[in-house]
DNA sequence: ATCCTCCCCTAC
DNA sequence: TAAGGTAGGGGAGGAT
């Protein structure tokens, strides 16, 4: 209602529902009534938010009846002589990117000789992959979903119906060049194996589909998962494994295995969470910048190269696989952020900033003053950006339920990353676990991340913002803010539809967008807007707009918030409108009160700002970190530390108050519900300040050391770990030329670095206004001050930094 | 008053 | 199996 929304339909304000959120604390879900946190509240007397443990999942949770046993089944074509047993008897193919012969022909081929033909993959119903070249890109996702299944060149296909029998797959398996990838493994740590590289082949054009029919029907989800859980087990034992080498990647494993998990956790997960709903933590993001990083690191030559061809070795090793956790993988920070999407979204603003460094003029202290008059201001965000990047070139998809998730799992605890609309309409969320996801669709179609993708587009997306509007704010990869006050010349909704056809035209993704006077309301209209439309709010419309809306979709509202208003009965902005000043700022202090009183108005004073000043940087852990010792953790530590060390190069930055933070076991919590995840736990974070800033390996190493020994935890119970550097300064300033710039930056992206680039830094420091370095304090190397001013005393007898 | 540490909350 | 990160804003309470 009240705004006017153009586009495709936007299903005007209704915030709907929203089923799905994750926890922040409290974490495992586990039972909302008992144990779990208890301890929270008496805690901490100094906490503005009571955090009242489950708010209300359970009604959502209500809601949640679909089920039912829909077969995947499916999308596969199956060939009549499948029965009698042809030569491809037994064989089920999915053909990846571009071939010769073509897909088209290995399909027919295939049906034609008792073999199976699938145009989705899915480990479940696929035997052989077959393809010729494979990106970078593609191959870190293949082996991510692929899990031991062999990558094939089409010739085996050819091969075996030329000889009329199904030859051995083996010399034709695609895997990674050994010896020199191998080696660089080392280096390894930074190396992602992925890399930009041209577009991806992709594509399999056959639409069939046959596919899914099934919508709610019988329920009885225990079939149907046991029978995908029996198919899943059997694909899946050597899975990291086997296709480690088999379909490319090196890693170089190492041995050991390891706990494992049994199937059991699982299903005692399953029914426990059945009231909440979701579960513990919140999300969001990814990261490439390991894998830049590498790319400077090493020479991004040995990346692709190889990749290609055929076999090698194989035959070898096996061993490794085994599950990932800090037991078990001494590379373990530097693996685990290759595959975190958290990651990737959280660091993806420094990776912006360094490419598009030349357009973010310093701080553009003018230009904000005045006019507080009338502001033009776009709000735009891409559609479940990591589902259209995706699917960008499979139209038979896009009016199909499809997530992104790292596991198609239905008993699995992996999450889901992005849901496209028709999956949304099932309910499925960002965060949710994907086996809620599949139990509310069991037809979603999973497709693997592709961060190199997701770098790419966003990197397009923004290229055209950057034609359109000098002054854009970035917000994530896929969302930024754009004040068009001063950079119009046309009407804003025609602007608004040019630029959002340019990025679908250069992208193929949509992105929706939002039109106001101020940011919150722009933001607001996105949502509106939302999938692929645009909202404009006038401001005669404002009060309108807000009235009905729910508290709950103000941006800087989250769950807390929204709780503790829901249980003084206001749930709508019309109803907050009632809560005098003063009672807000009793209940949510100054600056959240305001901002309360603010937002439900419409009021919103806050500046597009195209550069943002970083205050710290960081690094943290909360996956797959179990220790059997003081050992483990200490190594671990020395890693997160080197981690930190190479992103503070990466920024060129260094700081002078170090900040530790663990995460341990709650008592009473039994294992978390989420495969290797932290579960419920308590956190503690200590800080250490030292009289210069440092970026010094050893430093920060010893420091962390220290901080972690403070804390007297049982290193059995840690399961999670984040180091922090704060109070940063700008590296060059701190000590000489910037020795060499070989590190220089852990996040720039291959293809920048063809572009050769200037070495400007990605993180931005305040340093006055302009050129105002003249405060800096002078730096002092870092083994070299006396500690007369570190912070904690109880530490230990000597400083760390001495 | 202002700064600092140790949280908590939020968004992507 | 699975990859629950990152960073900024802000509040409480103590130190200065
Ligand atoms: N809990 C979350 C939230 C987001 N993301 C990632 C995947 C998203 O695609 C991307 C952008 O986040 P958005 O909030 O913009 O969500 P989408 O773009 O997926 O959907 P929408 O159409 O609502 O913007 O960040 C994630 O991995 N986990
Ligand atoms: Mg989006
Ligand atoms: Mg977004």
């Amino acid at each position: 209602m009240s705004a006017s929304s153009s586009g495709r339909g936007a299903p005007p304000p209704a915030p709907a529902a929203s089923p799905g959120q994750k926890r922040p604390r409290g974490d495992d879900p586990a039972s909302p009534s008992n144990h779990s946190d208890s301890s929270a509240p008496a805690k901490n007397p100094r906490r503005a938010f009571s955090s009242s443990p489950f708010a209300d999942f359970g009604s959502y949770m209500a809601a949640k009846n679909s089920k039912l046993a829909a077969q995947f089944e499916a999308d596969a074509s199956t060939s009549a002589a499948e029965a009698t047993g042809g030569v491809f008897a037994g064989v089920s193919i999915f053909v990846d990117g571009f071939t010769v012969p073509s897909s088209q022909e290995l399909k027919e081929i295939m049906l034609n000789n008792g073999g199976r033909f699938v145009n989705y993959f899915s480990r479940n119903t696929v035997t052989h992959i077959i393809c010729t070249h494979l990106p970078n890109s593609k191959m870190s996702n293949l082996r991510a979903f692929s899990k031991g299944l062999p990558v094939v060149k089409p010739a085996w296909v050819v091969d075996s119906l030329a000889e009329n029998r199904l030859l051995s797959c083996v010399p034709y398996q695609i895997s990674q060049h050994s010896s020199s990838s191998r080696k660089q493994t080392k280096l390894s740590a930074f190396f992602s194996g992925r890399q930009y590289q041209g577009g991806l082949i992709d594509q399999n054009n056959d639409h069939e589909l046959q596919s899914s029919s099934a919508q709610e029907g019988s329920q009885d989800q225990n079939s149907g998962c046991e029978k995908e859980g029996s198919l899943f087990k059997e694909a899946s034992n050597d899975s990291p494994s086997s296709d480690d080498h088999k379909a490319l990647m090196f890693e170089e494993q190492d041995s050991e295995d390891f706990i494992d998990e049994d199937g059991n956790a699982c299903e005692t997960a399953c029914s426990e969470r059945r009231d909440n709903g979701m579960d513990c933590k919140l999300d969001v993001a990814q990261s490439p910048d390991v894998r830049s990083r590498c790319s400077n690191l090493c020479s991004t030559s040995s990346m692709d190269s190889h990749l290609s061809l055929d076999s090698l070795d194989r035959t070898s090793t096996k061993s490794s696989s085994r599950t990932h956790s800090t037991l078990t993988d001494p590379n373990f920070v530097e693996n685990y952020f290759k595959y975190s999407r958290l990651h990737f979204i959280g660091t993806w603003r420094n990776r912006y900033r360094k490419r598009f460094s030349n357009l973010l003029g310093a701080k553009s202290s003018k230009g904000n003053s005045d006019h507080s008059g009338n502001k033009t201001i776009i709000h735009i965000d891409m559609d479940c950006f990591f589902v259209s990047v995706v699917i960008k070139n499979k139209p038979e998809l896009h009016d199909k339920p499809v997530a992104v998730c790292h596991s198609d799992n239905p008993k699995g605890t992996a999450e889901i990353s992005s849901a496209n609309y028709p999956a949304r309409n099932y309910g499925i969320k960002a965060g949710m676990f994907v086996r809620d996801a599949k139990a509310r669709c069991p037809h979603l179609m999973v497709v693997p991340y592709d961060f190199d993708a997701y770098g790419e587009v966003a990197d397009q997306f923004y290229g055209i913002l950057h034609k359109y509007c000098s002054k854009v704010q970035a917000l994530s990869c896929d969302e930024a803010f754009l004040d068009m006050t001063e950079c119009l010349h046309d009407n804003p909704e025609e602007v608004t539809q040019k630029i959002r056809n340019e990025i679908f035209g250069t992208t193929k993704c949509s992105a929706s967008a939002g039109i106001a006077g101020n940011m919150l309301l722009a933001r607001l209209a996105t949502r509106s807007a939302k999938p692929n439309g645009q909202c404009f709010i006038s401001s005669e419309k404002v009060d309108d707009y807000l009235n009905t809306l729910s508290i709950k979709a103000l941006p800087g509202i989250g769950h807390t918030v929204s709780d503790k208003l829901k249980s003084k009965e206001v749930e709508c902005c019309g109803q907050l409108r009632n809560i005098p000043k003063e009672a807000l700022h009793k209940d949510f202090g100054k600056k959240i009160g305001d901002m309360l009183w603010n937002y439900c108005r419409g009021i919103d004073h806050s500046v597009v700002e195209a550069v943002q000043e970083t205050k710290s940087v960081g690094a943290e852990v909360n996956w797959g970190v179990r220790f059997n010792n003081n050992k483990d953790a200490e190594n671990f530590l020395a890693n997160l530390s080197k981690e930190v060390c190479l992103r503070l190069e990466g920024c060129g930055v260094q700081g002078r108050t170090i900040t530790l933070k663990v995460k341990t076991r709650r008592k009473g919590a039994g294992e978390p519900i989420k495969f290797m995840g932290c579960g419920d736990c308590e956190t503690v974070s200590r800080s250490m300040t030292i009289a210069g800033a440092t970026d010094n390996l050893v430093t920060l190493q010893r420091i962390a050391k220290q901080l972690f020994a403070s804390f007297r935890v049982d290193v059995k119970e840690v399961r999670g770990v984040g180091l922090k550097i704060s109070r940063l300064e700008h590296a060059d300033l701190a000590r000489g030329a910037p020795q060499g710039n070989m590190l220089e930056s852990w996040l720039l992206s291959p293809s920048e670095k063809l572009k050769k680039h200037s070495s400007e830094k990605a993180c931005l420091l305040k340093s006055g206004d302009d050129a105002g370095i003249g405060h800096l304090l002078p730096v002092i190397p870092s083994c070299n001050f006396r500690c007369n001013k570190c912070t904690l005393s109880d530490i230990g007898s000597h400083y760390p930094c001495c």
